[in-house]
Formats: C-alpha cells, structure tokens, sequence
RNA sequence: GGGCGUGUGGCCUAGUGGAUAGGGCAGGAGGUUCCUAACCUUCUGACCGCGGGUUCGAAUCCCGUCACGCCCGCCA
C-alpha cells in the first residue's frame, strides 16, 4: 500500500502546486524522522518560497490548504508542519496493508518481462573458496534475489575462465607433480586435494633452477597455444582440471546458499569463433594502434590513459579480449546484465564498458556492482599463496557456535521447548550461516571488511538471529493458534483491520506496508544492504508490538484477536521474504 | 606520481541536500507467575577526518588537505 499511498501523495501535491501555479518538477516527497506521525511527507516549500515571495511554513500551508484529502483513497489528511506538508494515511492504508499482505509472496512486484543476467563469483578454478572471495556470492546471489522478487527474469551466471595462463599452469602442474610430494589436503574435498598441484606448480616457477622452469614455461606456453588453436585435446587436459576443482567448489558456494543457473566457459567463444570476430572488429576501428608488436585500443576519448591491449605480441588474446566476447553474447540474449566484481576490478569494467561501446553495444544495459575485499587482519586472502580463511572452516565454525548458542539456551528456557536433536541442527545450521550471510550483505559493499571471528559470528542484536527470532516468534504465535504454514487458511478470513489502533500496532502496519518500496529500491540500486537495514528496523518494531500487544493472552477479545493474528501473518510473509531475498534463512522455531 | 573508493561516539554501522545524525557492541541501572529473554526499558557517550566554499538549509554538493584501501601487467 505504500507504493499507492506515494502515488497518492505525488498526485495530491501535483495538483495543489498545479491550483497554485506553480511548478511541479520536484515535488520533495520523503520519509519523515522519527517522532512525526506522518508516513510521508513533502518539503517542497523550501524551494518554492522565492518564487511564490512568502516564508516556507506559509507555503506549506497554502499547499496543504489545497488539498482535498477526501480525494484520495490512502490519503487521510495533508496539513503542514512548519516548511513541511505532511501526509497522514488513511484507514483504508491500514486495512489495505494487512489484507494485502496476507498473500504468502507479499512483496513480490509485479513481473516486468524483463531478462536479467546476473553475473557473480566467477572466481578462477583454482582452489578452495576462501572467506576474502566471499563477499561476491553473498552479494551476488542476493542481488540476484532481489532482481528476481522486483519481477524480473533473472539468470545466475558463473563466467568460467578455463583458458587463462593461471589454467595452464595448473594444467601444467597437475600432470608433473607426483602426489607423493605434496602435503595432505586440508579437507577430502577436490578443491582442495587439486589445489596442492596449483601451490606447488607456483612455488616450483619461483623458486626453481632457470633451466627447468625455461622448460616447464614451454610446456605452459603450449598448453595456452593449443587453447588458442582450438586443439581439442588441450581443451580435454585443462577440463578435467577446471571442472574437477569447479565442483568442489560450487559445493562449498551452495552452503551459503549460491547457485548458478550456468557456467558460462570463456573458451567457448573461441570456439565459436566470436573472439576472433571481436578481434577483427577491433583491429579495422579508429582507435586500434599496433605498437610494439601489440594490437592495443586507445581509449583517451572515455578518459582512459592506458592503453588497451587486446591481442598479445604471440597472437594470443586475453581475459579481457574473450570477455569482450562474452559480454556481446549477454547483450544477445539478455534485456540487462549485472556483474558483481571486486574493487580491483573496477579500471578493467571501465576499459570494457569504453571498448563495448566502440563496437557498437548499449552499454547502459550493463551494470556493475562493486565490493572491497574481506581481509584478514594481518593482511589480504591469497589462494596461491595459501594465507587465508576457507569458506568451509568459518561455515563450520559458525554452524558448530550456533550448536552451543542452542544447547546453551535449551537449559535456560521459560516454556517448556520441544526441540528434537533434528530441530537444533536445522536451527544451528540457519542461525549459523545466516548470521555469516547477514553480515557480509548487511554492509555497504563499497566499504573495506577485515575479518574477525567473534564479530561475524556474533549472534547478538544487529545479526541474523537477531532477524531470525522475530520470524520464529510470529511462527509461534500462528502455530499455537492453530495456523500451521500448511494450513494458511485456519487464519480467520475475517477480520476488521481498523481495531489495530494502538502505536505499537500502526507502526508494525507502517512497517509492513514499506516492504514492496524496500524491494523497488533494493532493485533499483542493486543494494541488498537496504533490505538488510529494513530487517532490523522492523525487528525492532515487531518486538515492541511483541512486548505490548498481546494476541492469544485470555483477556483479548475474538475480533482483536483475529485483527492482531493477521497482523502477525502480515508481519510474517513481510519479514520472511525479506530474509528470503538476503537468502538468510527463515527459522520456524529457533 | 595519477585515477577510483572509504573516513560518522572507545569499537562496528545506517543515513548522498531538508525536521533534535538512527542503530548495535562495550560500560552503568532495571525487567521473565504473561503468545520463545537470541528479547525489552533506561542512562552514559559524536565539533559526521581536517580546513575552506556553495545554499534559506550540508554527514550528504564543490575545492583543498590528511589517513587508509584498491588500481595504473602483452596476469586473471
């Protein structure tokens, strides 16, 4: 409802500055602070007092004079407040809120046709996924979430870089190394048995005598050869490599949960030829330069110094010249495309999106969503170098704390629980990711994260349990009244919204109704971090309306009751499906 | 050196032109015969890095400056 009482408002105000003569172009509508009983309001009078010769307070009278609050459905009255007009909603907001989000995907808009790619992770096959990488499918899979709860049709893709000189090395070095020299992998997982090859093929060209690592780099050079040739037996031997330790770790990227509906393999478009298409295209334009035995793409007019080198001295093309390729192939098949990328990224996307636009490409359907690494407090997560925190570690580590947090808690209740064994796994499992899910997204990407036990997995408060509880709680409520999530019908079709009257109840009212403008946002920004700070507002609401408004107590009346109890399932779907598109579980029980 | 990003109470964080800068942690004081206390109430604590400027109004925009991070490969 909050998106008609917005529109409700936006025309109400249109029309009293259009009665006024005057412009309306900015029409200031925003949230107002806390303390103001208004849902919203307009500050429009600030700017149009010069033009109108009257102090802003006068002016927002005059506009609030102007409106007709009968005239609109959600709009209850519009009176000013100083230089502010604000908009009290109606009644029928209120009811219109809690019968609307009775619906069990309350918050899903509207389906918008639109295809959305979204691209994430896509990190190198090179080993176990450590916590440094982790922010790109946390972010990524809930921006994903996200785009596909605000209607569109959304794909997840991993983009696979198997024929990338790092692939060749591991190929290499898989197929010299002899188990026996190599350490006990940390886990019997194939990422990490693989990767003691990749570590060890780096040391080895490190440290190594001239004379053997001139002769191993031969053998690289020709596995990147045969790559390139389209040999179809190179492709084989690097295959086995990539999809080997590619599946060890999409298991570990399901944990979180992140799935892909593809992975889209770079060396497909040298095999269907349009890397070489793209080379050709780049080489006839203007700005192509061949210098120093390189084809390179002066980029100056898009405010790049640096030159773009596109094909290597050998007639090799590199990451960029395939993902030039690919990005074409997203462009045919996709209306938009998203791609999660971390900082270091950041020149690389603008040198693509200036060359994309020179071949000819809408760059606007292209967006990037940029994140800052994790780090460790003694420095940055590398995967060749093996320093760093596996995924799988702190996924087990905040499972086996949210064991104890359980456990702990079972002995200290005030109801008699029911939990079986089965019950404080799933919920060690939900509160444990969760919270390590919750944190990552619930931060603005763009801020710089160093990783510390005790504060990701910190249950208290601003976390995921913190969240997850307020979802359990209204799962108790239904459930003791006899409305199990099987049987959404027990709830009583009829209720009359308009004796939820109380503060704590029009607040959780207002709360809820924001839900759908959460996700418009979220959507619109690709900033998952909103909805995350929408959680814990609501949270916050709910507890208070918990603490003060009682629903199955005796002394509360059948029609209150049954008001309050749809309220519950109102709040419910709305904070279920907002921890759904964080991908944070959502416990029944915790 | 150049480019991009970040800087908000002791610590973490929301807020990108509008109403007293909103939370959390830590610290102090309270609350459970009552639908789950992973909760709630209350107190303490911020010259929004620093200096200028634009504006009726600036954490938010502009200029300068400092600190930190990332980038400036014929690597990915």
């Amino acid at each position: 409802m909050y998106l008609q009482f917005r529109d409700d408002v936006e025309a109400a105000l249109v029309s009293a500055l259009e009665a006024l003569d005057l412009p309306t172009d900015d029409l200031g509508v925003e949230d107002p602070p806390e303390g103001v009983e208004a849902v919203l309001a307009s500050s429009a009078a600030f700017r149009l007092a010069s033009e109108v010769g009257a102090p802003p307070p006068q002016v927002a009278g005059q506009i609030a004079d102007e409106i007709d609050a009968g005239d609109y459905e959600y709009v209850e009255a519009a009176s000013a407040q100083g230089p502010y007009v604000n908009f009290l909603p109606s009644d029928a907001y209120y009811e219109g809120t809690v019968e609307q989000a009775q619906s069990e995907d309350f918050g899903r808009l509207e389906p918008s046709g639109e295809r959305v790619v979204v691209e994430h992770t896509s990190a190198n096959p090179t080993g176990p996924v450590h916590v440094g990488r982790a922010r790109n499918p946390i972010v990524g899979d809930s921006v994903a979430r996200i785009l596909d709860f605000a209607g569109h049709d959304v794909e997840r893709h991993y983009y696979v870089n198997d024929a990338g000189r790092q692939m060749a090395v591991f190929t290499w070095a898989y197929e010299t190394f002899d188990e026996d020299d190599l350490p006990q992998p940390d886990r019997e997982k194939a990422d990490y048995d693989l990767v003691r090859y990749y570590r060890k093929g780096n040391d080895f060209l490190e440290t190594a005598d001239p004379d053997e690592v001139e002769a191993a780099e031969d053998e690289i050079q020709a596995i990147m050869q045969g790559l390139e040739d389209g040999d179809e037996e190179t492709f084989e031997r690097v295959r086995e490599v990539v999809d080997t330790v590619l599946g060890g770790m999409r298991e570990s990227l399901e944990r979180l949960p992140a799935a892909f509906d593809e992975f889209v393999k770079e060396s497909r478009f040298m095999r269907d030829g349009s890397v070489d298409d793209v080379v050709e295209r780049l080489k006839a334009s203007d700005e192509a330069v061949y210098e120093e035995d390189a084809w390179q793409l002066e980029l100056d007019e898009y405010g790049i110094e640096k030159n773009f080198v596109f094909l290597r001295s050998d007639g090799t093309t590199l990451y960029a010249t395939r993902d030039l390729a690919h990005h074409e192939w997203k462009f045919d098949n996709y209306d938009r495309a998203v791609t999660v990328l971390g900082e270091d990224h950041k020149l690389q996307a603008e040198q693509m999106n200036a060359t994309l636009d020179l071949l000819g490409n809408d760059t606007d359907k292209l967006r990037q969503v940029i994140y800052s690494y994790v780090n460790l407090p003694e420095g940055k997560m590398s995967t060749r170098a093996g320093t760093g925190i596996d995924l799988d570690d702190l996924l087990d580590e905040a499972v086996e704390r949210a064991r104890e947090e359980v456990e702990n808690r079972l002995d200290d209740r005030i109801r008699d629980d029911d939990l079986t064994e089965e019950d404080v796994s799933r919920i060690a499992e939900q509160v444990g990711i969760g919270a390590v899910r919750y944190d990552i997204v619930s931060k603005q990407p763009t801020k710089a994260i160093t990783f510390e036990w005790d504060r990701a997995l910190d249950f208290e408060a601003q976390s995921a349990p913190y969240v997850q509880y307020v979802h359990a709680r209204t799962c108790g409520i239904l459930e003791e009244a006899g409305i199990s999530s099987d049987a959404p019908d027990a709830l009583s079709a009829e209720f009359d919204a308009s004796l939820l009257e109380t503060d704590a109840e029009r607040e959780l009212l207002e709360v809820v109704a924001r839900f759908p403008a959460v996700i418009e946002e979220a959507a619109a920004d690709l900033e998952p971090h909103v909805v995350a700070t929408y959680t814990r507002e609501f949270a916050e609401t709910f507890n208070r309306f918990y603490r003060e408004c009682p629903v199955l107590a005796d002394d509360v009346d059948d029609d209150l009751r049954d008001a309050r109890l749809a309220l519950v399932a109102a709040a419910k779907h709305a904070v279920g499906n907002a921890l759904g598109v964080l991908g944070v579980a959502a416990p029944r029980s915790m």
